[in-house]
DNA sequence: ACCTCTGGCTGGATAT
DNA sequence: ATATCCAGCCAG
């Protein structure tokens, strides 16, 4: 570990990363020197381990003799703040003043405490405990940081225009964000990187725990313009290696390879991988001590949690790109498999570079190539858009508290969890346990729709059966977040402790909400909420300001997003270290009160009500009524509803959650049907799509003749292709995930498992979360993986049977009959 | 091993 | 033959 002092250092540097060298225990942080790109260690001299608080008394603590023997352990009396029970509270701080004097690494107190079970609330860390901000510049004064927030005469001015109605409270909440989130963002150098392993064997899978097979490529791509891979020179015939896009070094042993590897990456002070936490870094540190590079070269520690770097930070996009939220909210759902190919597709419309052989046969060209094409898809991934991700990590940081790698590391209830538990440090309140939230708060009263699940959610009303034209869809703007900033909902504040509160109830519930105290959740969740709504989703928009500040503020509006739309799920979490259920089933009460009471007055207005879910409304209308209804919400719901779009026509069958439409800038929405879905073979997408481009053109009730006709052509030509066998398996096969490994599903056995099983009979890897593709055939088991199949034996049967419902979803309501385009496709093929 | 939630649809497997 | 469960994918 390096003894940088920060005595020397440049006036601005960024907090990228902290934690605690696992052999000393001593606390350090990463900072980002942004003139010169370096990372400066420091070792912070008020760092110190983990510490605990507890209800109980300090003569109690004292007494535990596992506790005194270990040494070095001080008690600290301090005053906190018990939210659930609304009264201060005195606790003791368990503090270790030397680590090594208590089992000689990081962390031990914490397992200490934990193995004697005292009643201790929480354990901190001190990064959070000193109020340290990751992605947050800093100046050094008298060996301390001191934040440099945003130009407060600014905030200040903005919070007085867009926020002079809130309560002082809110306001000040608001402010302290606005600091934050507006504070200068730092501009970061990286490198991508990808590692090519071949081995001997064909068909073994490189382990990068055993490292057995030689690094033979390792591509490198920089934001300062670096281009160069890295090859173990091999015997593979004379291959041009010239008039490529990048450099190419070629090594005569593979322990100088390595050794230029990790001086390249030790130059940057992000190095960002796809599955580098679990493949790369951990085979490139284990291959390095096998092959003899010196300990102290090499760059990479690997822990339970990932790889990361002793100086740098490492980002591995595959975990980041995982992140369910991430992909729904910040990345609009562009992608659906996290693979580096689908991901590339799905954002930037490119994929890896294409071989035709297995990666073992590839001359030194290809290979590089092939290597290089990865490397710079990473590259692209975190640099597009001007570095949006690399932004968006650094926003996540300033709302979570979390440091980078750990926003990539951590799903979105670690991200919550963070942050609240920052909150209620800097307040000084208590961290309750959970088991102290469950004593009082595990209780429920409404009953879910699906059998098992916890309390009742949203409501989904019956849509009207048809075609129909003309339909406005509103909206409630983030109904559930709302609701838990208007009604003050947190686990605190949620069958408070208070006699005079039972009055407040929520509606159709037997909880009741505090009329005291402002809820802390319900303040966050409200504050970000306005910030949102009145400067960044406004300012992401506005044409006046230049491209790279608006995409800057679409940056910081997503991550909000991501935050709010998060936050109450969390709390029917049982994992989620606050799980409230009462939080959580509230939220959806309130949800289901306004949006039944909006449709009641839509009823009364006169307005038809085609559809309905959760927090949208289907209006057959006149836009009078529709500004009327808006109006109504704002004035009695303390809600906004608005309009989400208008739809020149939508079709709806008897289900819920399936429908089509078409919007008056003629784009097509299509939601639930079958064709639209992941796993239906291209054959069947192609079909349907092709149908929905002749419903595209629909304008009038009278255009629909012309395009009902068209779609029986459409039909009748997918039909016969059908039936003549006129398909790759490709197009017939089905993409169904395996969310377990195929030796775990023992209920019963879904085709894709089948298929998977044969597979790994012929000796292939298969394991959960891998993609199984597979073909419906004839015969006992009906399925064939994709790799093993013969176009032969397709059930072709099976086939029409699915495309034909897939087509029902839609057709009946437009009046046309499978059956008889099918009958009369039969009789041509007849004659 | 992974994990924010509930509601709703589908086809195939399995029990009756 | 019919009902119910299981598993996957999707809407919000």
């Amino acid at each position: 570990m390096s003894t940088d002092t920060p005595r020397d250092q440049p006036r601005k540097l960024f907090l990228l990363s902290a934690g605690y060298n696992g052999t000393s225990g001593k606390a350090y942080l990463k900072l980002l020197d942004p003139r010169r790109q370096e990372i400066v260690i420091w070792n912070d001299p008020t760092g110190h381990q983990p510490f605990c608080y507890s209800r109980e008394s300090v003569e109690k603590l004292k007494q535990d003799e596992r506790l005194t023997q270990a040494g070095a352990i001080g008690f600290l009396r301090e005053s906190k703040f018990d939210l659930m029970e609304d009264k201060p509270i005195e606790v003791t701080k368990i503090v270790a003043s030397d680590p090594l004097a208590v089992g000689g690494r990081a962390g031990s107190i914490r397992e200490l405490v934990e193995a004697w079970e005292a009643d201790i609330p929480y354990h901190l860390n001190y990064i959070y405990d000193r109020g340290l901000v990751c992605g947050m510049p800093y100046r050094v004064q008298r060996n301390d940081l001191i934040p440099l927030v945003a130009d407060r005469k600014r905030i200040d001015s903005i919070v007085e225009e867009l926020f002079a109605k809130e309560p002082d409270e809110e306001r000040r909440e608001i402010r302290n964000w606005m600091l934050l989130l507006e504070a200068d963002q730092p501009e970061i150098k990286h490198v991508s990187l990808d590692i090519e392993v071949v081995s001997p064997v064909s068909t073994r899978v490189p382990s990068p725990g055993r490292a057995e097979d030689p690094v033979v490529s390792v591509a490198l791509r920089g934001s300062d313009g670096l281009k160069k891979v890295l090859m173990l020179k091999r015997d593979l015939g004379g291959e041009l290696l010239s008039g490529l896009p990048f450099t190419v070094q070629l090594y005569e042993n593979e322990k100088d390879l390595l050794k230029e590897t990790f001086n390249t990456i030790e130059s940057y002070p992000i190095v960002a991988t796809f599955n580098g936490d679990d493949f790369d870094l951990p085979y490139l540190r284990n291959r390095a001590e096998r092959v003899g590079v010196e300990r102290s070269a090499v760059p990479v520690l690997v822990g339970r949690q990932g790889a990361s770097l002793k100086r740098g930070i490492h980002l591995d996009l595959y975990r980041l790109f995982f992140n369910k939220s991430m992909q729904i909210y910040a990345f609009n759902n562009a992608y659906r498999e996290n693979t580096l190919e689908a991901v590339g597709q799905g954002i930037l419309g490119r994929g890896k570079v294409e071989i035709e052989k297995p990666i073992a046969q590839l001359n030194l060209r290809e290979l590089a190539c092939y290597n290089f094409g990865d490397a710079e898809l990473v590259h692209s991934l975190l640099s597009y858009h001007n570095d949006l991700v690399l932004r968006l990590l650094v926003v996540l940081c300033r709302i979570s508290k979390l440091t980078i790698e750990d926003v990539c590391r951590q799903g979105v209830s670690g991200w919550i969890k963070n942050l609240l538990f920052y909150e209620h440090r800097a307040r000084g309140y208590l961290i309750p346990r959970s088991e102290d939230i469950l004593k009082v708060k595990d209780v429920t009263s409404t009953k879910a729709i699906i059998e098992g699940k916890k309390y009742r959610g949203a409501i989904v009303v019956k849509p009207v059966p048809g075609m129909h034209f003309d339909v406005t869809v509103l909206d409630f703007a983030s109904l559930y977040p709302s609701a838990l900033k208007e009604w003050n909902l947190s686990y605190e504040t949620v069958r408070c402790p208070h006699l005079d509160c039972r009055g407040n109830r929520v509606p159709e519930t037997s909880h009741w909400i505090c009329t005291k105290r402002k809820g802390l959740q319900s303040l966050l969740v409200g504050s970000l909420r306005n910030i949102r709504v009145a400067w960044y989703k406004p300012k992401s928009s506005d044409e006046h300001l230049p491209e790279e500040t608006r995409t800057w503020y679409s940056v910081v509006q997503r991550a909000l997003k991501v935050f709010l739309n998060a936050s109450y799920g969390v709390f029917g979490a049982r994992i989620f270290p606050l799980y409230c259920p009462p939080v959580a089933e509230s939220t959806a009460a309130i949800g289901r009160h306004a949006f039944s009471r909006a449709i009641e007055k839509a009823r009364e207005l006169g307005v038809k009500v085609i559809y309905g879910d959760t927090d949208s409304i289907f209006l057959e209308t006149d836009k009078n009524l529709v500004r009327m209804l808006i109006d109504w919400a704002a004035r009695n719901l303390r809600l906004d509803l608005e309009i989400d779009k208008v739809y020149r026509y939508v079709v709806f069958s008897t289900r819920k959650k399936n429908y089509l439409g078409v919007t008056t800038s003629n784009v097509v929405d299509v939601k639930g049907l079958t064709g639209k879905k992941r796993h239906v073979p291209i054959f069947i997408k192609k079909a349907f799509d092709d149908m929905v481009e002749k419903l595209r053109n629909v304008r009038t009730p009278e255009d629909l003749a012309e395009a009902r006709r068209e779609i029986e052509d459409v039909l009748r030509d997918w039909y016969h292709k059908l039936n003549h066998r006129e398909f790759s398996l490709e197009d017939v096969s089905f993409h169904v995930m395996m969310s377990r490994a195929p030796e775990r599903y023992v209920k019963t056995t879904p085709q894709h498992v089948k298929a998977a099983r044969k597979l790994r009979d012929q000796g292939l890897s298969v394991s959960a979360g891998d993609i199984i593709s597979f073909v419906k055939t004839r015969g006992r088991e009906g399925v064939q993986p994709l790799q093993l199949a013969r176009k032969e034996d397709v059930d072709v049967d099976k086939y029409m049977e699915y495309l034909e419902s897939t087509f029902d979803q839609v057709l009946d309501t437009l009046g046309i009959n499978f059956k008889s385009i099918k009958g009369i496709s039969s009789l041509e093929d007849f004659f």
